[in-house]
RNA sequence: GCGGGAGUAGCUCAAUUGGUAGAGCGUCAGCCUUCCAAGCUGAAUGUCGUGGGUUCGAGCCCCAUCUCCCGCUCCA
């Protein structure tokens, strides 16, 4: 198979209306991307294709590995949460890594990540430090320098350096001595204010995840919906972080749209819910028609995983091969365990009690009923990624075969594609549009809950049939010169091409068939 | 953040030593057209990414800035 081309791929995503940079007349914005028409119409399947699998026949009817339906309900919290929120789930203080600017060499370096070259004896004598970060050529730089000055050296955190001794520190890229500012906090939350008067005790956060909504609304989850463990809780919408470098079209934006589902149940049942969600959430992309040797499922190592999840079951991430990313592979969805250790943390910060009291657990009493057991969830988290779901899908929809007149299409799943099926008549005239009207008519009241049916009169046929390729439609009924004697017109396959002469009567079915295979 | 490359019509790209901006495709209208971007006629669309500067004159030269792509870095 040919590699696909990623400027190829987002012409078409500009030519057709899939997706826009933002605030284009004024230039762009980094990091931020809107959806056109078609764009949007994907998007919104994809988030319709999950809401229906996940939270109105979750896992399709599959059984869970306590051998019941999956239990699961929906939830909608805010972008903008009370700040303890984020100071007690850690993104306070995670997303605040402390950096240090050089000003001669314009570089940017982690605090914790610089080391410095310092003498032996403790005493530079005036001499520099020689700052260096691991595995860079600055260390043997740095090093062949502070044995000249020093002989024997030994190796410190900078952050060890004493603060009055800074001017003397010569940075990793640097000739002179004190071009490195002080480390300075830089936080990946977009900050806001709450209220008119804007001063620094309104500061608010937009959320860089939706999981803490959840979290947060736990109990009240609980004491309003008779759910029992394990159930999950699911919520889609948009999360914010400032990212140092966005990239790769859309794939890392600042502003962005997560699916995401916090399955909670109790520790010893983790392991065998964590791997039913990761095999089940890594079918439900491939189902999608992310097929083959361009997803994967990767387990992370131990040393790998965020800092609420070390101690968990295990990290796993979906991987989907982009064009950008060849031969290597960007994040999808991520599903981890992440221990009771959010709920810990806002029972701690909120001072709140967010056990949960399982009367299906303890011993069994004489009147067998049992005794109950009161615990704080484990939590199973699957999260998805809205944008990167919808761009995967462009990637591997994406298809040129020159040996077609129009040679570029997106094969898109059905079920996903934004424009669910065309009528034209053959020719503009002979009574065929008149026809033609009547079914587009007809398709557009049965089938508008799912996307729309275009009608298309002007020009070629084959130039209409070529438009609906690059949009991804996947049928094309054609009325032509047999159908009012007949009563029968063509359907014509996006993908092979082919072409089937049905009757006009069962056209509908036919398309709800279609759509429903899925 | 660093290094490299690039910004001209919706898309892909031209524009000689600095001299009033073009093509193909697409779009729209009309004709034609009986199954795959066919043909004919016509039309619309650009502050040449943005802001300064040099010059009689700047798409082209200079400065700044924004955005995109690639490689590092980052991705809690």
């Amino acid at each position: 198979m040919t590699k696909k081309s990623m400027d190829k791929i987002m012409a078409l995503a500009k030519r057709r209306g899939f997706v826009f940079q933002a605030s284009e007349i004024y230039g762009g914005i980094n990091g931020f991307w809107d959806y056109g028409p078609l764009g949007t119409l994907l998007k919104r399947n994809l988030r319709e294709a999950w809401w229906q699998d996940v939270v109105l026949f979750p896992c399709r009817g599959a059984l869970g590995p306590n051998g019941e339906p999956v239990r699961m309900v929906p939830l909608d919290t805010t972008i903008i949460q009370h700040p303890k929120v984020w100071e007690a789930s850690g993104h306070v203080a995670g997303f605040s890594d402390p950096m240090v600017d050089c000003r001669e060499s314009k570089a940017r370096y982690r605090f914790d990540h610089l080391l410095v070259f310092a003498p032996a004896s403790g005493d530079t004598q005036g001499k520099p430090y020689f700052a260096y970060l691991t595995d860079s050529p600055s260390e043997a730089k740095q090093k062949k320098k502070a044995e000249k000055a020093f002989g024997d050296v030994i190796t410190i955190a900078l952050s060890e350096v004493p603060k009055d001794a800074w001017a003397r520190v010569l940075g990793p890229d640097a000739e002179k001595v004190g071009s490195l500012t002080e480390p300075r906090a830089f936080n990946l939350m977009f900050k806001t204010y709450v209220g008119a008067t804007a001063g620094e005790d309104d500061v608010a956060y937009l959320r860089p995840e939706t999981a803490q909504g959840i979290f947060v609304q736990f109990k009240n989850v609980l004491d309003t919906t008779r759910v029992k463990l394990p159930f999950g809780i699911a919520q889609t919408g948009k999360s914010f972080r400032n990212e140092v470098t966005p990239r790769n079209f859309t794939f890392r934006s600042r502003e962005f749209e997560q699916m995401e589902i916090e399955f909670f149940c109790h520790e010893s049942e983790a392991a065998e819910w964590y791997r039913f969600w990761r095999d089940t959430r890594m079918a439900w992309w491939q189902s999608l028609g992310l097929k083959g040797e361009n997803l994967v499922l990767r387990e992370h190592d131990r040393e790998e995983r965020a800092h609420y999840a070390k101690e968990g079951a295990g990290v796993s991430d979906v991987e989907f091969r982009f064009p950008f990313t060849d031969p290597g592979f960007g994040e999808l969805e991520g599903i981890a365990h992440r221990t009771n250790f959010d709920l810990g943390q806002h029972q701690k910060f909120a001072r709140t009690n967010l056990e949960f009291f399982d009367s299906d657990r303890g011993e069994l009493l004489p009147n067998g009923s049992r005794k109950g057991e009161k615990y704080l969830p484990h939590v199973i988290e699957p999260s998805a990624g809205l944008d990167r779901g919808v761009l995967a899908l462009l990637c591997e929809a994406y298809t040129e075969d020159p040996s077609r007149p129009s040679p570029e299409l997106l094969r898109l799943h059905p079920r996903l594609a934004p424009v669910k099926g065309a009528v034209f008549p053959l020719v503009n005239k002979d009574g065929m549009p008149e026809i033609s009207e009547k079914l587009h008519a007809e398709l557009v009241r049965k089938f508008y809950r799912l996307g729309p049916i275009e009608h298309d009169v002007k020009q070629s046929i084959g130039k209409r049939y070529a438009r609906m390729d690059e949009a991804g439609c996947p049928y094309c009924f054609t009325v032509d010169g047999e159908t009012a004697s007949a009563q029968t017109v063509t359907v014509r396959d996006r993908d092979t091409g082919a072409q089937e002469r049905i009757g006009i009567d069962r056209v509908a079915e036919f398309l709800a068939q279609k759509l429903e295979q899925s």
